[in-house]
DNA sequence: CCAAATTGGTTTCGTTTGTAACCATCGAAA
DNA sequence: TTTCGATGGTTACAAACGAAACCAATTTGG
């Protein structure tokens, strides 16, 4: 291989984005066809589910989204009512957001299915390989702290 | 755990998109800062760099991109005269795409930036690690062409 | 107590994206 | 050879995005 010539198809970022990007494209089907909603949307319903009542920040913080996304994701759920605000008592500029009895239903309805996609997907590996993926994420996880705080 | 809660911070699409966000952010300085590219004229210089000529379909194929994508990102490198078009000469839908000097200057300044990059990130791992992440990216990557190649 | 800096969250604006429609050309089949 | 489907590539349109400006409420520091 050249010196001087970068190969793209083994280049990390490349690679690892492609891997994210099909991956990510696969699920998005659970949430996307089944209810119409976008990624952002999917992962503010997964955060309230999760932890029953959040503030946007905590949203943002949880999921690695911009407050942008957060504030349009939390408007659309609203329309839709699956989520309510509720402003907090001693801080007026903080809303607790919380799942709607029909945002909840449809959080435990896209549960499993989110379950069996990931089950699916590393059913297909055998034990030293899985091993691999969770040890390499989190290598790389690792390495990434490392140098972005560094700056 | 609960059985019918999602854990979003450990759930693989989740933590697999965001690894691939934050190595391609951090990355993208190398294209987009120096010379204000985006992903996919960057791509596009890639592809091309590394192959001398390609049409437009074949770099798509490359660095998995819509058409769409590919045709902007050529129109933008044209107009930046960073490449030429060729007509094919028997099929006159066709169009090879090959840098000019100014392009390949461009590229060969990037070159060894990419290469520093990955170098630097998988230079904070020990060879175990290094292992398990180029094991468990094939792994996967394996995994999801057979699934969806079986739909 | 007041001005300035900070924080939670929304809105605006320009850019990037994906889907679908589109144009031109080509190949195969009638 | 004419027609019809496939293919290479562009364009139009609407949705999604990020950056920065913005509003309101809160904290900090004089």
């Amino acid at each position: 291989m050249e010196a001087d010539t970068l190969e793209l198809e083994s280049f990390l970022p490349y690679r690892l984005y492609r891997l994210a990007d099909a991956v990510s494209r696969e699920f998005s089907r659970v949430y996307k066809d089944r209810h119409g909603l976008t990624r952002p949307e999917w992962r503010t319903l997964a955060g309230l589910g999760q932890h029953g009542t959040m503030t946007a920040t905590a949203l943002g913080e949880q999921s690695a989204m911009h407050k942008t996304k957060v504030s349009r994701a939390v408007a659309e759920l609203e329309r839709r009512r699956w989520l309510t605000r509720k402003p907090d008592e001693k801080d007026r500029r903080v809303e607790h957001l919380t799942l709607t009895r029909a945002g909840l239903t449809a959080y435990r309805e896209m549960v499993p299915l989110a379950k069996a996609f990931e089950r699916d997907l590393l059913g297909r590996l055998n034990a030293s390989e899985r091993a691999a993926v969770t040890e390499g994420m989190a290598a790389l996880k690792g390495a990434l702290d490392r140098s972005t705080t560094q700056l």
